[in-house]
DNA sequence: TTTATATAGAATCAATTTAGTCCTATATGT
DNA sequence: ACATATAGGACTAAATTGATTCTATATAAA
C-alpha cells in the first residue's frame, strides 16, 4: 500500500507536538528529544517546514521554531506537501509524458479521482485535529472523501 | 504524497486490459506489448499476480493468463496487496514495536484511520470500474457531463 | 518422440530514493 | 567577545525499486 516517508511521518509528529503550545518557540534539539528521533534528523524537518513556511524561525540563542499558523489553519496536506512534494499516487497520474501509453491508458483518470480524494481528507485534517489523543473519537467536522465507501466489494 | 510503485501501477494497467475480455487467455508478451511495457517486466508482474490468485496460467504452447474471477470480483486493494504488500500509510502504523516512542505518538492512530479509510475506497473499487475510460486526456467518444453513477467518493 | 512455445521461480544488477550526518555561514542574546 | 541556535548545502550509507537473465517445467503441435 501507500506508503508515507519516514521523514513525513516525524514531520507530523514534531507539528502535532508544536500543536499543543501554539505560542511558544522550541529548539530543534528540545524538538528531537521529545519525539524520539536524532537531533540532525529533527533539524533537516524544521528546517524543510520553515523554507514552507509551516513556521517560523528565530535565529541566535533562544531561537527556534514556532508554528507560523493556528493549529487548525495547518493541514495535514501541507506538511505532507512540504516534505514530499505533490507526488500523486501514481507517477503519471500528476505530469503528463512520462508513460508511454498514456493515451490508452484506462486507469490514469481513476487514479486522479483517488487522489484528489484523498488530498480532499487530508486538507481537512488540521493539526488541532492530530494533537488530540482521541484514538475513539473520528474528527466528524468535515471530512470530505472517503464518507461513502461502496464496500460492496470482495472480502 | 502517497505513491504507489510503477510496478503496481503497471499491474492495475494490465488488469484492466484483461478485464475488457474476461474469459481470454493473454501471452505476457501479447500484454507487455498491448500496455506498452518490456516483457520481463510484464512477465515478473504477470507471475506474482498469478501467484497471488488473482490469475490463473496456463503453461506450454499456447499458454498465457487469464482472470481468475470476473472483473467485478477483483478489487483494486487486491491487486495493490498482491503488489505491494499490505503496507500502510506509515509504517509504524501497521506493526508496532517500530517506533522508539510509539506510546507518546499522538498522530499514529489518526494514520490508521485515513489508512482504512483509504483501503475502503479501493477495496469497493473492481476492475469493472477501471476498465471503462474515464475523463481524463483521452480520445473518448462519450458524452461530457457523464459520470458514473454507482461510484462513490471522489465525486 | 521431438520441437517450439510459454510460464515458474530464483538470482542478479543497476539506478534511484531515502535516511541520516556533517560542515560552514549567519544571526541573536548575554 | 562568546555561546547558542538556525540556514543551507554537501556528503555518505542503506534500502528500495526497476529491470534483466538464467534454468526448469509444462503443453501443443509437427
Ligand atoms: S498513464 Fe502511466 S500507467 Fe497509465
Ligand atoms: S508510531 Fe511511529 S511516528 Fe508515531
Amino acid at each position: 500500500m501507500f506508503r508515507l516517508s519516514r521523514l513525513t511521518d516525524y514531520g507530523t509528529v514534531i507539528m502535532a507536538h508544536m500543536a499543543r503550545e501554539p505560542g511558544r518557540v522550541y529548539s530543534a534539539a528540545e524538538l528531537a528529544g521529545a519525539v524520539g528521533v536524532a537531533a540532525p534528523t529533527a533539524s533537516k524537518i524544521l528546517k524543510t517546514l520553515a523554507r514552507k513556511a509551516l513556521l517560523h524561525s528565530l535565529r541566535g540563542a533562544h531561537g527556534g521554531y514556532l508554528l507560523a499558523r493556528p493549529p487548525r489553519e495547518i493541514s495535514i496536506a501541507q506538511v505532507i506537501d512540504a516534505l514530499e512534494g505533490p507526488l500523486g499516487v501514481t507517477e503519471c497520474s500528476v505530469a503528463a509524458g512520462l508513460c508511454p501509453q498514456e493515451n490508452a491508458c484506462a486507469v490514469r483518470s481513476h487514479w486522479q479521482r483517488i487522489d484528489w480524494a484523498l488530498r480532499q481528507t487530508l486538507a481537512g485534517l488540521t493539526l488541532e485535529d492530530m494533537m488530540q489523543p482521541g484514538s475513539a473519537g473520528m474528527p466528524d467536522r468535515r471530512r470530505p472523501g472517503h464518507d461513502r465507501p461502496r464496500s460492496d466489494g470482495p472480502g
